[in-house]
DNA sequence: AAGTACATCAACCGCGGAGTT
DNA sequence: AAACTCCGCGGTTGATGTACT
């Protein structure tokens, strides 16, 4: 059936993309926004094919893409998620607030697949990669931020082409909020992306841009706010949803609140009974239902709960 | 210092599904 | 219903960086 040969055309450039590609599309999708990607390289004067722009796009330019290092919490979810899902990688990421497919798919397959073959390996698998001679763990990114070059965007003398390259800065620092209530300026504030910018917290309660992602920035600010910390809460505030909206969904509303110190269910016994009828398009879920980070990683790693709702859906 | 091996990750490729004509 | 277009996904590749010898 027809097959788009977008990428097949000659005469579009194709490899890494350069600064002035970058900003072209970038300013072109802030105007006009995302989609119709078969037309945009036309429209928007770009000698690329539209897949090549989306992905650039989506990767690597949206704004609210998470650059950096993969924190503990997030690398448990990957690996629970992946054991429930498999590559379904779209899907992962879509837990993973600012985490892209590509990213994720990329982190598998260097760090944790490994550490899942090889589960001897303990700890962080971003600080398993190279052992010494003595069998010693190394990381190969083991800098510190004293470490970092005070601009990554500086090319290297030997590089002065413009093209970007598009190495995240790590962080190796683990910063500890002994106040967990209190905003904390955590591993963001040594994270930098390729473009110069550092990216600092949000005040808590700044409603910054969002371009119709209310649900992913929700979930953000308490990720920003408490990311150090495992047992934030995040609440459901809805009537109904899907299953399919549920999975796809990024728990919007965050009422600590009215957390559940216990945080030990994530769904009623009424709901996953509901869930483990199968055969149902649409769940009720009580407002202000209390979800918290590890319930929702039990819930995925357990044996029916899981797995079940998914299928269902 | 130079060469080699390995790790990382952005980008490409091909396919399939959904939507449209 | 068939033909077609567009989009998104997952697998793979290749350039680059880093560690080791």
């Amino acid at each position: 059936m027809g097959r788009s040969a977008c990428c097949a055309k000659e005469g579009l450039n194709r490899g890494a993309w350069t600064a002035h590609e970058d900003k072209v599309l970038s300013e072109y999708i802030k105007l006009h926004g995302e989609g119709r990607w078969r037309n945009l390289p036309k429209k928007a004067g770009l000698k690329r094919c539209g897949k090549s722009c989306r992905l650039r796009w989506l990767n690597y330019l949206r704004p609210d893409i998470k650059r950096g290092n993969i924190s503990p919490d997030e690398e448990e979810l990957i690996i629970r998620l992946h054991k429930l899902l498999g590559n379904r990688w779209s899907l992962i990421a879509g837990r993973l607030p600012g985490r892209t497919d590509n990213e994720i798919k990329n982190y598998w397959n260097t760090n944790l697949g490994k550490k899942i073959r090889d589960p001897q390996q303990q700890g962080s698998a971003s600080n398993l990669k190279h052992h010494n001679k003595n069998g010693e763990p190394v990381s190969k990114k083991a800098k510190t931020m004293e470490d970092m070059p005070p601009n990554m965007t500086s090319p290297s003398p030997s590089k002065v082409s413009p093209v970007v390259r598009t190495k995240a800065a790590k962080c190796t620092k683990v910063f500890i909020n002994p106040h967990p209530h209190k905003p904390l300026l955590s591993h963001q504030h040594c994270e930098e992306n390729n473009r110069g910018g550092l990216m600092f917290d949000r005040p808590a309660g700044d409603d910054h841009t969002n371009n119709g992602s209310s649900s992913l920035s929700s979930f953000s600010n308490i990720a920003d706010q408490e990311n150090s910390s495992s047992d934030f809460l995040v609440d459901f505030d809805m009537n109904e949803i899907s299953l399919a909206s549920l999975l796809n969904s990024d728990f919007p509303a965050i009422n600590c609140d009215n957390a559940d110190q216990n945080g030990d269910n994530i769904f009623s016994e009424e709901m996953l009974q509901h869930l483990n009828d199968g055969g149902h398009d649409c769940v009720q879920v009580q407002p202000n239902l209390v979800l918290n980070f590890h319930s929702l990683t039990s819930f995925l790693d357990g044996d029916q709960g899981g797995e079940e709702w998914l299928r269902g859906s």
